[in-house]
DNA sequence: ATTATATATTTGTACCTACAACAATTGTAA
DNA sequence: TTACAATTGTTGTAGGTACAAATATATAAT
């Protein structure tokens, strides 16, 4: 009866989704994925990490990291060497200031998550997630 | 506990669904949106329609339908003519060779959209959709 | 009639995705 | 070593999203 509403209605929710966070990220001036290479690179706990290994980790995975971690670089958020081991290779790390930048917005984003979610019972919500993983199968 | 993943995994889903649909029209040289306003012109049933209308049936809310309806009349998938009885509107229709493309399409989309919802059992996808429409709630 | 307000579309800009081509470096095999 | 392939990142381009400002027309208020 309804598959084509689960197409389209998954990508609606998808949308709501990435709109809730946006629009809490605004008053911070970074956009989602901005927002989500800083987080990628405080989970690096230090570690300088290569472009490759941000976009593995990226939601969109055909992004251009290259290019969004230049806006992090331009806001001081983000720093970047050559990696000497191997000169193919940059080394990015997050700076003080976006680890201090994150610690503002994390509470933000995690009313935010909790809101969201609270529309569902525990029980939806673990069923939900369940059929999430089914849909994903692929060949 | 899931909060966070509820939001993550619905933006991975919704990426997923609109991946499934672009890579099945990639070979018609639509973009998923084209795609989308040419079904919604397809549904006018040859009443011209203006962008106006055609904003609020997309996915995207705030996309700029003027250069996305200017793709499809490079095209010549629709046709644009200035709305006499109101200079402001702008009168959009498919052309026959819109609609025939459509007709081409819909058997792919359709298989499509029934290979991903099938991996779900009926009521496990009423269910789903059940649950998006919860989360769907605004204030 | 003039002014103000609302409607309908267009244009501009910053940022993003998707994809392909390119350059530099490294690894491997003849 | 030279040639070839793989890895890593950069750049270019077409299409999109989000948002704001601009333009043109229509409607309402004074």
């Amino acid at each position: 009866m309804s598959a084509r509403s689960l197409v389209v209605e998954s990508m609606r929710l998808g949308q709501f989704m990435s709109d809730e966070i946006s629009c809490a990220l605004d008053p911070y001036g970074l956009s989602i994925q901005q927002f989500n290479v800083l987080r990628i690179l405080r989970g690096c706990k230090g570690t300088p990490t290569s472009l490759q290994y941000i976009t593995t980790r990226m939601i969109h995975k055909t992004s251009n990291t290259t290019r969004i971690v230049d806006r992090l670089l331009e806001k001081n958020l983000v720093d970047r060497k050559p990696c000497l081991e191997n000169r193919r290779k940059i080394e990015i790390s997050i700076t003080g200031k976006g680890l201090s930048l994150l610690t503002t917005i994390d509470p933000v984003i995690d009313e935010k998550e909790i809101e969201v979610a609270s529309r569902l019972t525990n029980e939806e919500l673990a069923t939900l997630l369940d059929n999430y993983k089914k849909l994903f199968v692929t060949l």
